[in-house]
DNA sequence: GTCTATACTAGGATAGAC
DNA sequence: GTCTATCCTAGTATAGAC
């Protein structure tokens, strides 16, 4: 559950900074990069429209601070993923399941990524995108696992993103197939991302 | 290569009908929804800004309209393949064929189905990209796929779209890792996507 | 560090002529 | 069937007070 701001007392810049990026993510990853106004960031944040703008000069700029932090968590999971000596089970798993824990963590962050992917064509995004994605590839390859297999990781990953950016996953119990495709997808983690019953 | 639309001559309102489509396919699926504006996709289709509205009513159907085309054409495509008894290969890899080929064809067809699929928490707009994902799910199963087998390439088609969206395609021969992922999701197609060395 | 007020632009949609 | 003119709202960004 990310933690919504409601006032807005005097609170140290960086900290305020922090506030506002959880906040952007979130509404970044959900409605999109051009969906998205300042004004709705500020909201969640508690503060003012104009405060979010001073702070990060313009909204293209704080997408692209959202694009890279979100990135850097990424890949610090799968870095805590490689180095859990006390997991018995094999690496693949481990990446793969840390992935999708993510989802319970924080899903604002693997949507705004996705968000920030498909904007290819933006010329100061874009090349941000594109770093992004590559370093996450890279790093499975560091990680030991040869081509296809990252590829195959990658693209599941993207799968991930599109099922819950579509929200598809409130359908599940009321569609066999919809049931069927998110099993296939998330394997036992599927209670991370299924509707509670009282919904 | 899609074909540019320059004058306004008076022309029947079913084939301005499908030009607008043609053009809003692209622009959609490059900017997504709310980047794109009805203004751009006017000039697209070599009309006016008014005429457009005109025509679909609303952004937002004309969006519903393009989607819901988009699917139609991939099933199309899919079904193509499921009957193409000349072909020797197996099924699986003619039905992932003719998807990758449907990027050759028309890259406005793919992306601006995976711009709808981000699109789920539009009240209007969700529930029709849900629907079409479902549509493609469910068509792979009943061409005797098993689930998992489906959802794997549902993976790969959304790894497929992320990567067109993302313009990574142009770094292809740049970086070595590009190259390596290319070559892992696109096979001995890679060609198509692969861009000319004159560029 | 944070706000209110506001300038300015873009963009969806409508009215109505031809 | 198609356009021009225009309305109106929404949204980014700035100025400047507290």
């Amino acid at each position: 559950m990310s933690s919504v701001v409601t006032g807005s007392e005097r609170i140290p810049a960086a900290e305020r900074r922090e506030q506002i990026l959880d906040a952007a993510t979130r509404v970044f990853g959900e409605l999109g990069y051009a969906g998205t106004t300042t004004d709705r960031v500020a909201r969640e944040a508690g503060i003012s429209q104009p405060y979010v703008v001073r702070m990060f000069g313009t909204k293209e700029r704080l997408f692209i601070e959202v694009l890279e932090r979100t990135c850097d968590r990424i890949l610090a999971a799968f870095d805590a993923a490689v180095d859990a000596d006390g997991d018995p089970r094999p690496l693949a798993a481990r990446i793969g399941a840390a992935y999708v824990e993510l989802v319970d963590t924080d899903r604002g962050i693997l949507l705004s990524l996705m968000q920030g992917f498909i904007l290819g064509h933006d010329p100061a995004i874009g090349p941000v995108a594109r770093a992004g994605f590559m370093r996450l590839f890279e790093r499975l390859r560091e990680a030991g696992f040869g081509p296809d297999e990252s590829t195959g990781f990658m693209a599941r990953g993207m799968l991930i993103n599109t099922l819950l950016a579509s929200g598809l996953a409130s359908s599940i119990g009321e569609d066999r197939c919809v049931s069927e495709l998110f099993t296939s997808t998330f394997g036992d983690k599927i209670g991370i991302v299924a509707p509670s019953t009282q919904d």
